[in-house]
DNA sequence: CGCGTTTGACCGGCGC
DNA sequence: GCGCCGGTCAAACGCG
């Protein structure tokens, strides 16, 4: 089983529609070669991967049906294509995970590219208007209701920190009658002060990381003076770790491994017919929601999880005959 | 008891 | 030089 074998497969799963929505969403420059090289060669073999899934799905159907002629060979090929998914699983789950973090590489160095641009206006302009604009012009969402994202040089930081430090604005539409100053970003922040500015009558937050120790990074929390129901944020720095939350589905990956050989039968509470989630995305699915429950996950990894959700449950054939394949086992074990 | 939050005091930059 | 203001510190406090 070749390298390639699970990257084409990865694709038909998931990866489609995230590159797409990197390149139309987010618009990133360039992306490394070996991530081009990734993208190239599944897209060349798309066609092979759904042959592959439908013989699969005959496959299963006749287990399901009784028509296999040898049950221990069934059982061994089934086990045997059980682990292959296990295989990819892990793949894919590295995947994601290079995926997200050469994302924010990328990201970063946009943000340079920008900066460097913007640097003689950010000196030239003063620092107090500027500030309030921060706070009263920009509506950035990371609930996907309004989403727009930017960032740029923070104009009021001092000169010397002005050359290395990098401020990005998010603004998140939450409930006006809500009066935490909490932004869920997915990383552990400690507050150390709150104060109230001049030019808005809600108490700004100030926040540091305190994830890792070494991580300097700070953001600021006001409710725009505009409107209240929008919580503004400013991150001042880079994170030198990954997120709480990647660090969760990145240990996710070596678990899999292990448990990637069971298969879960899982209800969907939104839709009435009740859906098959393999084991392929379960992990990662289960860490994900947990993730979201407990530390909100960035907005980008749990659009990953939907699409990967999606992607496999949105094949009827395939669910389908899995289902009944199991059923069929469950029978044949009882028998 | 440990950890995170609150809050008043303090510091430094900037404008007048 | 003085006052204003944003940012930070650190002791007090609260919660699990």
């Amino acid at each position: 089983m070749d390298s390639s074998y699970f990257l084409d497969k990865s694709l038909d799963l998931n990866l489609n529609s995230f590159s797409h929505m990197i390149n139309e969403d987010h618009a990133p420059p360039p992306p490394k070669r070996e991530f081009v090289g990734d993208f190239a060669l599944v897209n060349d073999e798309k066609a092979p991967v759904k042959e592959e899934k439908r013989e699969l799905v005959r496959y299963l159907a006749q287990v399901n049906d009784g028509k296999a002629q040898e049950p221990v060979k069934e059982e061994a090929g089934l086990a045997g294509e059980l682990d292959r998914m296990s295989s990819e699983n892990k793949k894919l789950t590295e995947m994601l995970a290079q995926l997200c973090e050469n994302y924010s590489t990328l990201q970063t160095h946009l943000m340079d590219l920008a900066s460097k641009s913007s640097k003689k206006e950010a000196i030239n302009s003063r620092k107090r208007k500027a500030e309030s604009d921060y706070y009263s012009q920009n509506l950035i969402g990371i609930d996907g209701n309004t989403e727009c994202s930017s960032s740029d040089e923070e104009p009021c930081k001092r000169p010397k920190e002005n050359i290395k430090t990098k401020a990005s604005r998010v603004c998140v539409r939450t409930d006006a009658s809500d009066k935490s100053l909490t932004v869920k970003d997915g990383y552990q922040w400690r507050k150390y002060g709150q104060k109230v500015t001049r030019d808005n009558p809600s108490p700004r937050a100030y926040f540091k990381c305190s994830f890792a120790p070494s991580c300097l990074v700070k953001k600021k929390v006001q409710r725009s003076a505009d409107d209240p129901s929008i919580l503004v944020a400013i991150y001042e720095g880079e994170h030198n770790h990954m997120s709480p939350s990647q660090a969760e589905i990145s240990l996710g990956s070596s678990q899999c491994v292990n448990h990637g050989s069971s298969i879960h039968i899982s209800s969907s509470m939104r839709s009435s017919a009740p859906t098959v989630t393999l084991d392929l995305i379960q992990p990662v699915l289960c860490r994900a929601k947990s993730s979201i429950q407990e530390v909100e996950s960035p907005p980008l990894q749990q659009f990953l999880v939907q699409q990967m959700a999606s992607s496999l449950t949105r094949d009827p054939n395939f669910t389908a005959a899995l289902a009944a394949a199991i059923s069929g086992r469950i029978i044949d074990s009882t028998n």
